[in-house]
DNA sequence: CGTCGCATTGATATCGCTCAAATCCGGTGG
DNA sequence: CCACCGGATTTGAGCGATATCAATGCGACG
């Protein structure tokens, strides 16, 4: 039922947690407004979104289960994006202040702080190396081969090939097709709602 | 609130500060090796690389002067990328263990250190909010407005247009022409080093 | 069933990449 | 002081990959 990897909500959190739910298409928070919260998701979807000039979204991160997001906000005034919850959400709130509290107060949780921090910073980094890639394919391989955990190079996609070539910078068509072309050459193979590298 | 727009070395550290120099060219780690030290760029410039399948740099990082780097990575085993001085290099090096010591000992320092983070990680996700657009056109106005600090809409440019296009995801051909576009169609002006959107 | 959104494929246009060449500019050595 | 050199800058021509527009099938869901 839940991922055996599910990042844990820090018990020293737990108190000064409350559980709030969000149905599917309801904004959480938006841009501008002043961040007094920290979330972290118990279950659904949740995306921070910015919109282009020409209304477009720009995702900018997609929470899934064991994720917080708006984590990078405390020490800034306003939210920069907007948090829509793509399905029905659970969350866990924690004010900022409470967790700065926290911070100061418990060495060993602001231990673990930066050690999240320091995951999502590496994470946004490998999002910024593969959209430094100019070929479809080639972040496609690279997608499969950073989201592989070690040796199988299987890797299950979540949620729509429609999403993911959003996170890819790609048009959804263009997915497809190199997808298509890719399995015909035998660089890939599809397996259910995954694909392994070959 | 602590949000100092001068980026200074943090006093606390500074008793476990070691200064290295490193002339231009010189690889300061490599991805795979230990992450034994996290550094603070005194003067100068370093990249953070990693290479792609074709051999082709990938600039993950671009510290100047008064920028940490590796810092993400005192809570993972290896460094993930390279790291390389573009010009003579002056840097602090502190132990990963200082460190991790320092924020368990010192709230105060730990609140900044997370602030320092999280400063990181809003650069980094609007660089990825950067890499989304599809038109070059865009991501110059983009970087312009996220560039700008607030009012004047002046952005002056570090370094060569070469590495900004780098920056951009785009050839440094495709940002000569598209500057001029830009230009002739009086949506930006040029000054001196850097540019000001209209 | 009808509808809606995802998945898939086709046709076409366009933007940016590649290769190429000319100029400029700062530094270096004679 | 000047000739030279390397790298940045700039512009040109052509091509290819991807975006865009379009149409169809398919499965889920009411």
């Amino acid at each position: 039922m839940n991922n055996p990897k599910l990042p844990a909500f820090p018990p020293a959190l737990r108190p000064h947690a409350s559980r709030l739910t969000y149905s599917a298409g309801k904004m959480i928070f938006r841009a501008g407004s002043a961040t007094r919260w920290v979330y972290y998701l118990v279950s659904g979807c949740v995306r921070l979104i910015r919109r282009g000039r020409a209304g477009e979204e720009i995702v900018l991160h997609q929470a899934r289960a064991g994720d917080f997001f708006a984590e990078a906000s405390i020490d800034s005034a306003r939210y920069h994006c907007d948090a829509l919850a793509m399905e029905a959400a659970t969350v866990l709130r924690v004010s900022a202040l409470d967790l700065t509290n926290l911070i100061e107060a418990d060495p060993e949780f602001a231990r673990q702080w930066i050690s999240l921090l320091g995951q999502q910073l590496r994470a946004v980094r490998t999002r910024v190396e593969r959209l430094s890639l100019k070929s479809a394919s080639e972040r496609i391989r690279h997608f499969l081969l950073s989201g592989a955990p070690g040796a199988a190079g299987y890797v299950k996609v979540n949620g729509t090939l429609k999403d993911l070539a959003r996170d890819l910078g790609i048009t959804h068509e263009t997915l497809y097709r190199t997808l298509a072309g890719m399995e015909r050459s035998g660089q890939i193979e599809r397996q259910g709602d995954g694909f392994r590298l070959l």
